[in-house]
RNA sequence: GCGCCUCUAGCUCAAUUUGGCAGAGCAUCGGACUCUUAAUCCGCAGGUUCUGGGUUCGAGUCCCAGGGGGCGCACCA
C-alpha cells in the first residue's frame, strides 16, 4: 500500500455502519459470522480493557463497534494508542460480542487520518453556537441533529428538483452579477468587474432572468437560486440564503397555490412520514388544501379594520400612528394597507395559509387583479408563522410594466431605497411577449426549518454568515 | 443600529450575602484491567478567568470602556 508518513494514499471500505446493522443486526451474543469486511471512519469513543480494546467507529452512515483483543490484532499497542477523532480503516470479521454488541473483529487496521486537535466532550459536544458554527466540520461529527438536518435538507431539494421536473419543469442557471437589481425589493450587494470596468449587483432574486426564458420559450422553468440580499442577520435571516423561483406559462396564481400545497406535502409526506408536524410547540398541519384568504379579509379580521384604497389617506396614516407604525412620505394607500397587515394581522398567522391579492402599489412585478382595481393577483403563503412564499400572475404588458417601473422611481426618488430600478432590457423582452405566466419564489431555508423543526436559518445553513474569528492565523482574508 | 443576557482549562461546567490560595468531569500524558457501552480505578499535567482601565490590603466576583456571542426590537424571505 502507498503511504506518506503511514497514511495511505487511498482506501476501500466493502461496507459500512448502517449497512452492517441492516445485514446483522439480529446475531445472537458470541455470534461469529464468518464475513470479512473492511469499513471506515472516524474513532469516536474507546474503551481500553489492558487486553482488550473496544472502540466505537462512526462513519457517514451511522456508529459501529470495534473489537481488538491483544492475541489476534496487530500493532495492538499502536491500536490502542489510537486518539478520538483519528480517522482509521479495518479490516475483519463481523461478529456479535458476548454482550450482543455487533462489532467488527480487528483483523488489520490503518490510521487514516490524525486528530491532531481534542474533540470535544464526547458527551456534551459543543454547546456555544458561535463554535458550532464556525467549526461546522467538528459539529457535524458531534452534534447528532446537526448532520441529521443537513442530510434531511440534501434530500429534501433534491425531493424538489425530480418533482418538478417530472411536472415538465427544466432546472437552469441564471447570472449572480446582475447589472441591474431586480425582482425583489431589497438592498444589494455591490462589487465591480475590473476588465468591463462595471459596477454589478449580487442578485437579490433570479425573477427577471427566469422570465426572460419564459419570453424565449422555456415554459416551465426554475432555479434553485443562491440570493443575497445586505439586510441584517436574525433567527430568520442570513444575508446569502437560497430561494427556488419556478415560473409556469399559462398559469395564474391559483395554480401555482395548488403547486405549492402539492409540493410542500409532498416533501413531508416523503420524508416525515406525515403533514401533520410539530413546530417550535404547535400543530401545523400542512395536507391539501390550505386555506386561502384575501389580505382584506385577514386585516378586517385580525386586525379589526376596514379600510380599502379610497379610504382617505389621513384616515390611514392616523390607524397606523396609533400602532406605532412609522410613516413615510412617499407611502400610498397601498403600503399603508400593507403595513397595517404586517403589523397587525401577520403576526396572528399560524397557517399554512394563502394570503391573497396585494396592493398594486406595493408589487410592481405582479398583474391587475381580474376584479379588483388597485389590487393585484399576488399571495404569500404563511406556514408555522413565517412568509414560506411569494408568488403572483405575472405582469405580461410591457406598458403597464414601465408604468410600474416609473412609479418605482419616483419612489426612490422620494426616499424609498428600495424601489426598484428600470430594466430596459426586461421591458424589451416583455414587448416579444411573455404569455400569461404564474411565477414563484419560495424560501427554501425557511421550508427546511419548517422539515426539519429548527427555529434557527443557521442550523440550516452548513457555513452562515459570522464576523470574521480575530485569531491570528485563522482570520484569513487578503490583507490579514 | 438600540435594549437585555452572556464570556472561567481543548470540551462541559463549578467557585458561599460586592470580594480571601481558580476547582471537577471528559479529552491529553503515565500506570492497572480479556466483554466494554459516556467503561472503571490510580497518578501527572493543563489557566493572560475575553481585553484594557478603575475601586480595594486583596477582584473570576464590584465599577467603567472595548470586543465576541445569544435573545428581543427594526428591515426583510
Amino acid at each position: 500500500m502507498d503511504t506518506d508518513n503511514g497514511i495511505p494514499y487511498r482506501f476501500e471500505p466493502t461496507a459500512d455502519a448502517a449497512g452492517l446493522h441492516a445485514a446483522h443486526g439480529d446475531l445472537e451474543p458470541g455470534a461469529e459470522t464468518g464475513v470479512e469486511v473492511t469499513i471506515a471512519g472516524r474513532l469516536m469513543l474507546r474503551r481500553d480493557q489492558g487486553k482488550l480494546f473496544f472502540g466505537v467507529l462512526q462513519d457517514a452512515t451511522g456508529r459501529i463497534q470495534l473489537f481488538a483483543p491483544q492475541k489476534t490484532t496487530p500493532d495492538f499497542d499502536g491500536f490502542t494508542g489510537l486518539h478520538l477523532g483519528d480517522w482509521v480503516g479495518v479490516t475483519g470479521e463481523v461478529i456479535a460480542t458476548r454482550r450482543g454488541e455487533l462489532s467488527v473483529r480487528v483483523g488489520s487496521w490503518v490510521r487514516l487520518a490524525e486528530a491532531r486537535r481534542p474533540f470535544p466532550d464526547k458527551w456534551h459536544g459543543i454547546t456555544d453556537t458561535d463554535t458550532r458554527y464556525r467549526q461546522r466540520y467538528v459539529d457535524l461529527w458531534v452534534t447528532d441533529e446537526a448532520r441529521e438536518a443537513f442530510l434531511l435538507r440534501s434530500r429534501a431539494i433534491s425531493l424538489m428538483r425530480r418533482w418538478l421536473e417530472d411536472r415538465g419543469f427544466i432546472e437552469v442557471e441564471t447570472p449572480v452579477f446582475h447589472p441591474i437589481p431586480g425582482g425583489a425589493l431589497a438592498m444589494p450587494f455591490t462589487t465591480h468587474h475590473n476588465a468591463l470596468d462595471l459596477d454589478l449587483y449580487l442578485r437579490i432574486a433570479p425573477e427577471l432572468y427566469l422570465k426572460r426564458l419564459t419570453v424565449g420559450g422555456m415554459e416551465r422553468v426554475f432555479e434553485v437560486a443562491r440570493v443575497f440580499r445586505n439586510e441584517g442577520v436574525s433567527t430568520r435571516h442570513n444575508p446569502e440564503f437560497t430561494m427556488l423561483e419556478l415560473y409556469q406559462a399559462y398559469a395564474d396564481y391559483t395554480d401555482i397555490m395548488v403547486l405549492v400545497e402539492e409540493l410542500v406535502a409532498h416533501l413531508a409526506e416523503s420524508l416525515l412520514g406525515t403533514t401533520s408536524l410539530t413546530y417550535d410547540g404547535r400543530e401545523i398541519d400542512l395536507s391539501v388544501p390550505w386555506t386561502r384568504a384575501t389580505l382584506s379579509e385577514l386585516l378586517a379580521e385580525h386586525g379589526g379594520l376596514e379600510v380599502d384604497l379610497d379610504t382617505p389617506r389621513p384616515e390611514l396614516v392616523r390607524l397606523c400612528e396609533e400602532r406605532d407604525i412609522t410613516v413615510e412620505d412617499h407611502y400610498g394607500p397601498g403600503k399603508l394597507i400593507l403595513e397595517l397587515y404586517e403589523k397587525t394581522t401577520e403576526p396572528e398567522l399560524w397557517g399554512p395559509v394563502f394570503v391573497t391579492d396585494y396592493p398594486k402599489e406595493v408589487s410592481p412585478l405582479s398583474r391587475d387583479h381580474r376584479d379588483r382595481p388597485g389590487w393585484v393577483e399576488r399571495f404569500e403563503g404563511i406556514v408555522a408563522g413565517s412568509e414560506l412564499c411569494n408568488a403572483f400572475t405575472e405582469l405580461v404588458d410591457p406598458d403597464e410594466q414601465r408604468e410600474r417601473f416609473a412609479a418605482q422611481e419616483a419612489g426612490r426618488a422620494t426616499g424609498d431605497s428600495e424601489a426598484m430600478a428600470v430594466d430596459e432590457d426586461y421591458l424589451r423582452a416583455l414587448e416579444y411577449g411573455l404569455p400569461p405566466t404564474g411565477g414563484l419564489g419560495i424560501g427554501v431555508d425557511r421550508l427546511i426549518m419548517l422539515l426539519t423543526g429548527t427555529t434557527a436559518i443557521r442550523d440550516v445553513i452548513l457555513f452562515p454568515t459570522l464576523r470574521p474569528e480575530q485569531e491570528r492565523g485563522v482570520s484569513g482574508g487578503p490583507d490579514a
